[in-house]
Parts: structure tokens; sequence; C-alpha cells
DNA sequence: ACCTGAACACCGTTCAAGT
DNA sequence: ACCTGAACACCGTTCAAGT
């Protein structure tokens, strides 16, 4: 930046716009190294000038859509619709970049950022969810959304077009959504004031 | 298989055998032709003389890896114990093979095969769900027991092992195993007779 | 019928060199 | 400081050839 340099040809935000672009039209599996560069017109390895490694380069594209994620924030409207919102907020976001849903939800915090899933945790405690269930409460509405979102990395990236079974994208998603939801205001009640849980699921498992 | 002939020293369960060797202890990133062949003692391409090409293979080895599911069947104890236990028996035998549940999904059929598919959506259906909404249903609880194998494709293998928030992958399950079936039951209770439901999250959406 | 060997078109990434 | 060029160690896969 100092004066009389020449200004550099390539930019992190014009390495995370075409990164963008290629997932939007191929898909995450269409994101290399070599694919970005091109797109810019420069050397694969100009493109390592400015990212550590392809999945520095992941994690900033992922930054970048979880702009537009709507807040996770108790209002007046209660928890429950504030946490649909958020969710079809994460998977309309996600929805235009096929398999890079899929793709965060195998990282630690689970598609969001250490600080979102603390305040998710806090927002399920603020719900009325016992400290112990919070987390897990949090984890598993991630979980669906990211769970949908694999399921839609392959059938195509227009959530509107019919498919063979003459359903929507958006009708599964909305199904899901009404069902984490319900699911989740079930456990609660059942938990008056915070007594451990006894799960049935558990009784279930085998070894 | 004609007399005089020498045996091949090749089958297609030995190549799914190493196959699934290979992604139990190394992920289904380490699932490589090259490697398979390797672990057989054979030339890389032998291997494709019984496989038509990497995405065959994968599909075999799920084949195997179904074999121990625990079947979806309405029967005395009824619809919501029976769906928990096959989930969870899904959960249990994609749980060794870190990263195929999570392939899984993507495929069009939700990790079961189109059989599977068909009898979960009777399943459904027989449980009382109005027939265009046993679909969804099937699909919202694949979706999620998929999304939790994607989780924990990364986090380690072992489901019984501690991890930095204190819980196990097994507790996480759980709750969300039961999380599903409440989540279903209320939405199945809500729609009495079959009438249209009113997705609260419909209205929510965007755009 | 069953397997080998060489080769092709890809990857991500390192490293030295240029301006 | 910023980018190029060559190279390495991988992939999946094709194709011709051997036994």
């Amino acid at each position: 930046m100092s004066p009389g340099r020449r200004p550099p040809s390539l930019t992190r935000e014009d390495i995370v716009a075409a990164a963008l672009r290629l997932i939007e039209h191929r898909g995450l599996s269409g994101l290399t190294m070599r694919a970005v560069s091109a797109e810019l017109g420069v050397t694969p390895m100009a493109t390592y000038y400015y990212v550590d490694d392809k999945e520095h380069l992941v994690r900033l594209v992922a930054e970048e859509v979880r702009r537009s994620f709507v807040p996770l924030r108790l209002g007046e409207e209660g928890w429950e619709a504030s946490l649909a919102r958020h969710l079809i907020s994460i998977w309309e976001a996600y929805a235009r970049y096929p398999g890079l849903g899929a793709y965060m939800i195998e990282l630690p915090t689970l598609g969001v950022t250490e600080e979102g899933l603390r305040e998710g945790i806090r927002f399920f405690e603020d719900a009325g969810f016992p400290a112990s269930e919070a987390r897990l409460a949090w984890s598993f509405a991630l979980t669906y959304i990211h769970g949908r979102l694999s399921v839609d990395a392959r059938s195509g990236r227009n959530p509107e077009a019919p498919r063979l079974d003459g359903l929507r994208s958006q009708d599964y998603v909305e199904f899901g959504i009404d069902a984490v939801v319900a699911g989740l205001r079930t456990l609660r009640e059942a938990d008056p004031g915070g007594s451990p849980r006894t799960s049935p699921a558990r009784r279930l498992r085998t070894g």
C-alpha cells in the first residue's frame, strides 16, 4: 500500500467471490484451487499468497454465506418462531451453494461460529430449556437443517423445482422445521424445572 | 469356474471387506481404489475387473452395512418405539464407518434402498400419518439420523468417548431421536383425518 | 478369464525463482 | 510484496498387453 508500489492484481475478496461463483454453479466439488485461480486469470499458486490452503478458503466462503443468517434472538414472537425463522434463513443462505452446508456440519462448530454456538445455547436456556439440554437442543436443530442441506446438495439447486415425488425441496424443509420445533417443545414441556429426563431412545440401544 | 482354470485371486467380497476396513480406520476419504488394491496385494487396476468404479464400490459397501439395520416394522410396541429402534440401528451400523452415512444421505434414496424408502412410507401411513405426509415424515427421520452421522464423521469413531463439552455422541443421538419421534407425534396428532396441514415455517420463508 | 503396466487428466501443495 | 513455473505426491480411470 506504500506509494509507488503497483497494486496487487488479486484480493482475498476476489478469491472468495470467485469461489462462491464456482460452488454456486458446480457445487463444492467444483471448487478447486486451480479452478479459482483460472477464474481469476492467475497462476494456480497465486491464490496461495492470500489463503493458507483450501480448508482456509472454504472457511472464508462460509463466513461470507453466514452474513445473511437471520440472528437467533429471543424476542416477543417467542422462541419457536424465532428458531424456525433462523433455521429457514440458514437453509436459504446455504441452499444456493450445493455441498457447502453438508461440509460445514462436519466441522467442530456445526456450521456456525464458536460464538454462534454459544449464543444458541444461551437462546435455548433463555427459552426455558434446562442447562443440561440447551446444547443438545441447539445441536439437534443445526444437525437437522444441515442434514437437509446434504440431501439438497445433489437433488438440484432450484428449491422450487418439483421433483419425481411431486414434492419440492421447500416442502421437505418446512415439514422438517415444524417437526424440529414441535419435538423440542414437547421435550421441553416434559422436563419441568430441569429434572433429568429419561430418554426412551436410550433404552433401545444395543451394546 | 470351469475345471482346469486357476481360481481368481480376488473376489468382490474381498474387495468390499477391504473397503470396509479402510473406511473403519481411515474414514471414507481414506477409501481410494488404489488403497483397496494395495490392501489386497494387487495392482491398482485389478479391482476394476470386479467393480465398475468407485461409486459402485461405495454402493456395495453400503449394502453390506445395511444388513444390520433393524427392520422398520409396525408391531405391537407401536410406531414410536419401532421408529426409534430403527433409527438407532442405522446410527449404530454406520457409526463404525466415518463419512459413509454422510455420503449416503446425498444419494437419491437417502441412504436406504428404493424398497426401504417405499417400506418406510407405508410404515408411516400405517402409523396413521396422512398419505401426503408419510413421505415427509420418513424423509425427516432419515435426514436427521444421517445429519447426526455427518457430525460424528469427524469427531472421532468411538461414540462412548467423552468430548470437550462433556457429552458423548450417544447423548446427542438419543436426544435427537427422542425429539424426532416427539415432533412427528405432535404433527400427526395435529392433523386428524388427513386434512391439509398449515405449516408455521412456510409463513416465515422469505422470497 | 483375470490381472499387469503404462499412461492421461486431474487434484492440493511446496519450493525456488522472477519482478 | 506479489506472482510465476516447475515439480511432487497423490487421485480415478482408460487402454493395450500379458498369461
